[in-house]
DNA sequence: TTGACAAGTGACCTTTCGTTCACTATAATA
DNA sequence: TATTATAGTGAACGAAAGGTCACTTGTCAA
């Protein structure tokens, strides 16, 4: 038996809860989709609520492990062409793997509902990129890549736009090649505008 | 009797739908808060799932109406400072607005469920403020306001970051006034690098 | 070998859901 | 005045929801 089952009734949950929301998911077909019964599910989690908390959990370790920790930061780029490059390596994947599109898509249905679902959507969505931009732009500023602003501004103005094409994948899948160039589009824009030449 | 129970049916809709999405919703609250019984909801739809697609048909022709027809489009700045006035306007009006924040978390709420729900949103979030501010940029900078440069760009660089915080003060109203604030900054910081002195 | 425990089953419970229906009160119409 | 359509009531229904429980099964330690 044992054998992660706690661990996959997460991972389908994340499923479900990221196409139904909470409510709109129920035990039943959750445990269906792992090849359990109803009640078998009660035996790792003691409610419906419990599972929803445990994912929460989840994200928000992944979150801090992964995007909120200094040492995961990427490195900044050495050149305009390696601040698209960076930037379109970070779309690509982030449009593209299937659990951290459903975790965009849990937090995205739940934040109205769920104080923490609220406060990470809101640093999945915003200020978590333009924190991390704004030290990359801060060290470009430095070494003369990019025109003296302020890189608050800056990030919010470069990771803003790049996150609606985001939310936009997540919405219409089939729309993400046109996004991607999108996306790449707008980068290349940026830094003709804000690039500096030396 | 009478007395427009129909249209007060789906502007309760809209409220409770925007609170818990359309899966969280009951008949029986939803008729509770208009002071009715449940059954008295069924005398004007027949069913839930009619309460959701008269709400949506209703919002697309509110959006169809207000801002997808040539009239009532936004007359063009006649000043840098003019622009920045037009956008706080439109931000105040937005975060503000009960109907239109209400309108705005539902098409979250549902996009990934239902399909004109997802058009819209991209509609909403997206493609319709673009298209607003290109026509905008388009004649600024036939003007001399602006630099010349792709219009398409540069309202998507415009009104995305503006979108991004309207949809944080929908997550965390309490944080409204700071989000009117950056946008004005964000706008401000706009004018300045595309604007044209003349 | 045995005992204990974790993991899974299936029947069952209660509550809540969306929906229906026979009925009543009201107001307009013929 | 009699009729009829409209709006609303309250009881009831079947389905589905979340959750419980006695029971079985497989695994491992003593």
């Amino acid at each position: 038996m044992a054998n992660g089952t706690k661990e996959r009734i997460l991972a389908a949950a994340l499923e479900m809860f990221s196409q139904n929301g909470y409510a709109g998911t129920n035990i039943r077909e959750l445990s269906a989709s792992l090849g359990l019964v109803k009640s078998g599910v009660y035996k790792h989690f003691e409610s419906k609520e419990a599972i929803w908390n445990a994912l929460l959990d989840q994200m928000i370790t992944y979150y801090a492990d992964h995007f909120g920790s200094a040492e995961h930061l990427p490195t900044v780029p050495d050149s305009l062409e390696g601040l698209v490059t960076m930037t379109m390596q970070m779309v690509y994947f982030t449009v593209h793997d299937e659990k951290v599109i459903m975790t965009r898509k849990v937090l995205t249905l739940e934040q109205f509902r769920d104080a923490r679902a609220r406060e990470l959507a809101t640093k999945h969505f915003l200020t978590g990129l333009t924190d991390i931009f704004t030290r990359i732009f801060t060290s470009m500023m430095d070494k003369g890549l990019l025109r003296k602003d302020n890189p608050e501004m800056l990030a919010f103005a470069y990771t803003a736009p790049i996150s609606a094409l985001i939310h936009m994948c997540d919405r219409e899948p089939e729309k993400t090649e046109e996004a991607i160039r999108q996306a790449e589009a707008f980068s290349r824009h940026f830094i003709r505008v804000y690039g500096q030449e030396d």
